[in-house]
DNA sequence: TGCAAAACATACTGAATAGTATGTTTTGCA
DNA sequence: TGCAAAACATACTATTCAGTATGTTTTGCA
């Protein structure tokens, strides 16, 4: 990487961090270069203005880091039951970039900006779709191959789970680890009430 | 009510559709008396400063109005899981007050202003432990009255329900009313899993 | 009805903000 | 190696913001 795409990553990679903690809009330029050594002149050379910045860091910092989280470990899953509930329990108890108390980045910028900006609002909703469509692979597959009840409705399923997840890192804020625990709990349960009553019984 | 209380009331009122929309710290006190008769000398008469109308904001205006639309529907209800549904339902498609592009009030103000003022976290927290705990009271009547299974666990169950309802507000900003629908569907076959499965056999 | 306190109204302040104008330095390559 | 363009750096501006200073009007009641 040459020096002018290290400053453009730097950039993004440090407004990522206070955007995560403080919100789009209540993350001002001054301090996004004051965190780094990156000076006003050099943020405008990359960066049209801040709404350009904010879309480069969801395409160039959040997506590919959200398909490492959500969707890659879907993707070569043997056991799809399995493999869905390992990767909410990764992401809601393991995942190192993830504090409790700041929610998922992801979430927070559909609730911040969703409404308010349509540019933003379909690069968040492309990444959503993205993630319910990876998940919704997994259950169609796990039909056919007879671990999931044969009428179950992954694009169903598919939001029901996202929804959980948005909605249990939105009371993490406040409710703190505990929640997650609880949600995992039942979130099994819900897992478990997709699968075939006598599996022998299939055929 | 007096004149005076009616200011206030009319401030807060003004204060909470345009915090609804924008968001809190998004929603400036001048925008706030642009909208309505007020002065700034009247504003800051009646609120020490943004922060004191904000948290009366959510005492005085959102939870009574949650408490109504999210409480009280579960406290008559002879068919406790039909009740849960229907509240859901209500909240969701029905709700004059909720448009679908901007959310939940609730979700918003804790999505924002959760980790970043104990004071806003801490009656927000009073708010949905609130909801939650009505959840949970129904659901325990339901064991007792056997509608629902004797291994449920109301605690589980309730934040699952509200994650999931906090979670789909949060989609319903990019997705738009189908997902709600969608979602919806998949709330019923969860709360049809936590039934007996053969309720003639109890006893 | 007088008058003190409550309830407002208006004009201002200093800090923060996104963005610009105008420079200087660095880099790649002919 | 010269030099044009890329990549930065600095100083500034217009606006917006929460909050204040200082006024005027309204209200309740002795």
């Amino acid at each position: 990487m040459n020096k002018s795409a290290g400053t453009r990553l730097h950039i993004l990679q440090k407004s990522f961090e206070l955007i995560y903690k403080n919100g789009f809009q209540a993350t001002s330029i001054d301090a996004i270069i004051a965190s780094t050594n990156v000076t006003k002149g050099a943020f405008f050379y990359h960066f049209k203005n801040k709404e350009e910045m904010g879309l480069a860091l969801i395409s160039e910092v959040l997506s590919p880091g959200m398909h490492d989280a959500m969707i890659s470990p879907l993707q070569a899953a043997t056991e799809p039951l399995e493999a869905i509930y390992q990767m909410m329990e990764r992401l809601l108890l393991h995942d190192p970039l993830f504090k409790i108390e700041y929610g998922c980045p992801a979430v927070n910028l559909i609730e911040e900006m969703g409404p308010l900006n349509e540019l933003f609002g379909n690069a968040l909703r492309d990444l959503l779709l993205a993630w319910q469509n990876a998940i919704q692979l997994v259950l169609k597959n796990a039909k056919i191959s007879g671990k999931v009840e044969a009428h179950t409705e992954p694009e169903q399923v598919a939001i029901f789970i996202t929804a959980g997840y948005g909605g249990i890192r939105n009371m993490g804020k406040i409710l703190g680890k505990d929640c997650y625990v609880t949600f995992l709990t039942q979130f099994r349960t819900y897992l478990n009430s997709l699968q075939p009553r006598n599996p022998s019984l299939m055929h």
